[in-house]
DNA sequence: ATGAAAGCGCTAACAT
DNA sequence: ATGTTAGCGCTTTCAT
């Protein structure tokens, strides 16, 4: 056959075969059918030639080859632990929602926590040149987010970020939030309220601790730090429970969690180990899985406003793609609204 | 400055430059980069220089190009319409064990039931030049998933396929795994139960159906129409359970749904209605939601083998990448157990 | 108003 | 054992 020299695969219809079909070249092809063809003064017809011609071969543009030449892609890697309890999709829907105002594409990623899992996915979204890359960050070593940066991949952390990480470009949930669920835990008189928080050094899990600390002092109380046992994200708390409950003076009175799957650990517990929730030992929580609500759990939560929480990081994204500097202490999304549950008892009048 | 005529970003390192660096060919710098530097009979001190340079100079090999260039980009694109209910993330735990082993990455869109989302979502994964795809269908026009395989892209679905489509690529759970809540129901003392299935004609859908009208047949009862009331996908089921228990006289005594958000609706809705669950009506589904399990809504279910499911579509895909003709009658995937929860009462002896 | 040519970064065929 | 060259499909500059 009269092929060319190299036997490459020739599958698809490419500008250059309508080019030929419209009897015109590649060049006013890719104009007309990126709708530069009005403004580069291409004549009617032969606009309308090149679109017929397009649609009769089916044309379909090969962003691979579009993207190579524009050095750009037009995605945006969004990089998941788990895709669990809705919260993802939640989160979709507002980072979509910006996304799509901007013509920019997610290519979702979940690595399900597992670190080097993690670390490759990252790598396949910088070698595949995507535009950015927005992250739930997990902790550990921070080398992995670097070698994005660093690469030229503008990266935004969603929901918190890792302590010192240059540029400082995250949004969470204020941790201020944390404060409504625990001084009703207070108001309902707890006095002995124990902190189940993660202890890992990212920004917003600190926040969150401090601001439970200044709450508790507000109360009047000192911050027992035996109260706030060191817990690691994954492990089952049993243990830690077995400590704060297994004395039998000055037990605890109730729990703050930051996540509702760790409540809903610390009522299967309490109930294995005949506590009785609310009236041995209240909980309360942050977060909204369906599980944690009245039809499971009943928990009493601060529910966080994920979908703005997706919005907000898809913002702060854009922004850094257009040059922008971000706010050295983050973005920190308000809102969610306290929802009282059958694990916290009475309340203020 | 001495550089080429056009004005092009020049942002990373490339084969060129570490081709430099090493003082050899680009050729070499592919060769070894890949692992076929051993294969080819490079020098151990050449190979050596290369990768030391590509190593210093953090070389990331562009995938835009390399794909480019082998007509094959490694991705598959996988389509949710959601993220709800833990389900895609343990889909994408069978998927990526799969995928795993075969070197190719999966690309998670969701489109959130939206038609012309979808549609674009898989019109971006063609341009993007995706090795395939895998799909959770829809239902409606099957135009979209057509444009896909006709574009040269092997779709694979996952969970039900569209009626009559070429090729009949696609995986699901067997279909007769229903027989075994409608049993327990008829066997539970049931004798008129209502079937919320959905009724598109999507292939499983009907098998499903098929295979619940068997069993009531089977247990010597006339299958009677009006108790498989017509659901859309998304539509709320407050009309249709009204119209199911308005009338006074032959009430349904049970209610099988494929899926329990279906469920737990139903059950609201007996429960606003004062009717006792299971002591009225008796409630048996398909699915396994945190929601529905034994701390949420307690339902009597049939648990669906999802990772199982993920992994054979999976595995369907990757035979259709080899070229390999699916089976005409779809993967059915086997496996699954009855739970038996609060929904449902007493049982044979 | 349209076309020719270069080049994005890579790999493969074909030298040598 | 390594280099030269062409080309994947597109966009862009520059020329006409």
């Amino acid at each position: 056959m009269a092929t060319s020299k190299t036997n490459q695969p020739q599958r698809g219809v490419t500008v250059r075969r309508i080019a030929e079909e419209a009897g015109v070249s590649p060049t006013t092809v890719s104009l007309v059918l990126n709708g530069r063809g009005a403004k580069h003064r291409i004549a009617e017809p032969t606009i309308a030639r090149v679109k017929d011609a397009a649609r009769l071969l089916q044309y379909t543009p090969n962003d691979l080859a579009r993207s190579l030449r524009k050095q750009s892609t037009g995605a945006i890697g969004v990089v998941f632990p788990h895709l669990l309890n809705d919260w993802a999709h939640h989160v979709m829907a507002g980072v979509s929602s910006v996304f799509d105002t901007a013509n920019l594409v997610p290519l979702i990623v979940a690595h399900r926590g597992q670190l080097e899992r993690e670390e490759a996915e990252l790598n396949m979204l910088v070698r595949r040149r995507v535009d950015g890359v927005l992250c739930n960050p997990t902790h550990g070593d921070v080398e992995r987010y670097r070698f994005v940066e660093r690469q030229g991949v503008p990266l935004a952390f969603l929901g918190d970020a890792p302590d010192d990480f240059e540029p400082p470009a995250f949004t969470a949930w204020d941790p201020e939030a944390v404060a409504t669920p625990v001084r009703h835990l207070l108001s309902c008189g707890a006095s002995r309220v124990v902190y189940l928080g993660f202890s890992d050094p990212r920004r917003v899990t600190r926040m969150r601790r401090d601001v439970f600390v200044r709450c508790v002092r507000e109360a009047g109380t000192d911050p027992d730090v035996s109260l706030m046992p060191i817990l690691e994200q994954g492990q089952p708390i049993n243990g830690v429970m077995s400590e704060l409950f297994g004395a039998s003076r000055s037990r605890p009175d109730a729990i703050f969690t930051l996540y509702d799957d760790v409540a809903m650990q610390a009522i299967d517990w309490l109930q294995d180990h005949e506590f009785r929730v609310p009236a041995d030992v209240m909980v309360a929580t942050m977060g909204n899985s369906k599980i944690g609500g009245p039809r499971g759990y009943g928990l009493t939560t601060m529910r966080a406003p994920v979908v703005d929480e997706g919005r907000a990081a898809a913002d702060l994204l854009l922004a850094r793609l257009r040059g922008e500097t971000p706010p050295p202490g983050g973005v920190l999304v308000a809102g969610g609204e306290l929802v009282i549950g059958r694990t916290t008892r009475g309340g203020p009048a």
